[in-house]
DNA sequence: TCTGGGGTCCTAGGACCC
DNA sequence: TCTGGGGTCCTAGGACCC
């Protein structure tokens, strides 16, 4: 047995949490670049604000129905989570965090009654960080997830399912025909692992509900679409697929990609933006204790503009794996000038480090160049820099390439509707006046 | 004017091996 | 007419997730 417990409108709720008077009011949080919408509080869904919509699509309703729209900031939304996590943990004896808003609970040997303990839990994180959650329980993590989606909508659009559902719902608990009533409702599209274009070929068959994807033959399902969806559709019938993965299983690639805050030409703007990808992505790396062994570069122009086209990327194989900024960052720069071609509006730049293996995987370089203790120094000098940047915040020390302005009116993030950050910035703590 | 960023897994097909 | 059988590894592309 296990639950989900997924934050509401998560962004929307953190920004929440430190100005109250955004309750009540349709409010939504941009990607990067104020580009469009990547959360939505109830009142933007009920305006019928799409996720991912672009925000000069929906730029009139700030005047005509008083919708209000910040820049993400997930320096602040990262903290939130951690507090959150903290709490939802208290749930069972396992946790997997699953995204920034959710983590899976493991339930087995608690004892008592789970809906009464998920009413509890969920409360605390109310009261403690101030952000609403759901909570699904069931017996496999898709039902867990359609629990959670079930409890979410019960607790928004009153009557779209028995009220007992609503905010904590318990798929576990059902008898066979409200758990056949509850599927029958639910769209198939809403199911963990059925995305827009299956879904769409699930209801070209006549498969629109739940209910009638779980009353398939799975034969049919395993030939036609494969063993990921038969997967999905055993965990709907109740037989557990997908395990929970108490600890964080590292990451296979690490990338850094921005949409420039306008068109970009030169091959300048260009190596400064790839040098300052590289640093954040190498931090990631080390971090996570890895080297990478390849590093991969793009650029490409706005697929959504007339003009001339341009998308390309390369991967730059490294002598031996690293997690040197300064190496990293030689090599990605290098696979940029063997892309660049000039004379394009690009749009979009990015890196990623990929074959990464573990920093103790050592393998001693057949380099005269570079002896053992040079890679010794160096391995010191990044953990330095990592130090220092913990402590004194990022880009304090930083790689001369990387430039000093963060492509400010060039390549950089437009974000004009920041808030502060609150709980990890002394300069941006909130001031509680009396 | 203006359309996010960061991941995972699976499959098919080609190159290559004995 | 008729052209083996059984593998591995890699890559590109497509689906999904939040």
């Amino acid at each position: 047995m296990l639950a989900l417990i997924d934050a509401s409108n998560f962004y929307v709720s953190c920004e929440r949490v430190f100005r109250p008077s955004l309750n009540g009011r349709p409010v939504i949080v941009l990607s990067s670049n104020d580009g469009c919408a990547i959360a939505r509080s109830n009142e933007a869904k009920a305006l019928g604000i799409k996720m991912g919509e672009p925000w000069f699509k929906i730029r009139h309703l700030e005047e005509q129905a008083g919708l209000v729209a910040l820049s993400a900031n997930f320096t602040l939304y990262g903290d939130m989570s951690d507090r959150m996590m903290s709490l939802a943990a208290g749930l069972g004896p396992t946790q997997e965090i699953y995204s920034i808003d959710e983590s899976f609970i493991g339930l087995h040997g608690v004892r008592g009654d789970l809906v009464e303990r998920a009413w509890k839990i969920r409360a605390r994180i109310n009261q403690w960080i101030g952000i609403p959650c759901g909570i699904g329980i069931a017996h496999t993590k898709t039902l867990a997830k359609l629990a959670n989606h079930i409890a979410k909508t019960a607790e928004r659009k009153p009557g779209s399912y028995p009220d007992e559902l609503a905010t904590v719902c318990d798929l576990s608990r059902l008898g066979a025909d409200q758990l056949r009533d509850v599927m029958s409702s639910t769209d198939v599209g809403e199911v963990w692992g059925i995305g827009r274009q299956i879904s769409t070929q699930l209801k070209e068959r006549g498969v629109t509900s739940v209910q009638d994807f779980v009353d398939l033959p799975s034969s049919v399902v395993r030939s036609t679409w494969g063993v990921v969806l038969e997967r999905t559709w055993r965990e709907l019938r109740g037989e557990p697929c997908i395990e929970l993965s108490d600890v964080p299983t590292p990451k296979k690639q690490i990338a850094c990609t921005r949409s420039f805050g306008q068109p970009v030409t030169g091959l300048t703007e260009l190596r400064e933006a790839i040098s300052e990808f590289t640093s954040r992505a190498a931090e990631k790396l080390r971090k996570q204790r890895h080297l990478a062994g390849q590093v991969l570069v793009f650029a490409r122009t706005s697929p959504f503009r007339d003009g001339p086209r341009f998308s390309k990327s390369v991967v730059v194989p490294l002598i031996r794996p690293s997690a040197d900024t300064t190496e990293l960052a030689n090599a990605a720069v290098k696979g940029l000038r063997s892309i660049y071609e000039p004379g394009f509006q690009l749009a979009k730049a990015g890196m990623m480090l990929l074959d990464l293996v573990p920093d103790n995987f050592v393998q001693a370089a057949l380099d005269w160049a570079a002896p053992l203790n040079d890679q010794r120094d160096r391995s010191k000098l990044m953990r330095a820099m990592d130090e220092v940047n913990d402590r004194f915040g990022k880009r304090t020390v930083l790689l001369g390439s990387s430039g000093l302005t963060q492509g400010a009116n060039t390549w950089g993030m437009r974000q004009l509707r920041r808030t502060p950050c609150y709980t990890t910035r002394w300069n941006e703590v909130p001031t509680v006046r009396a």
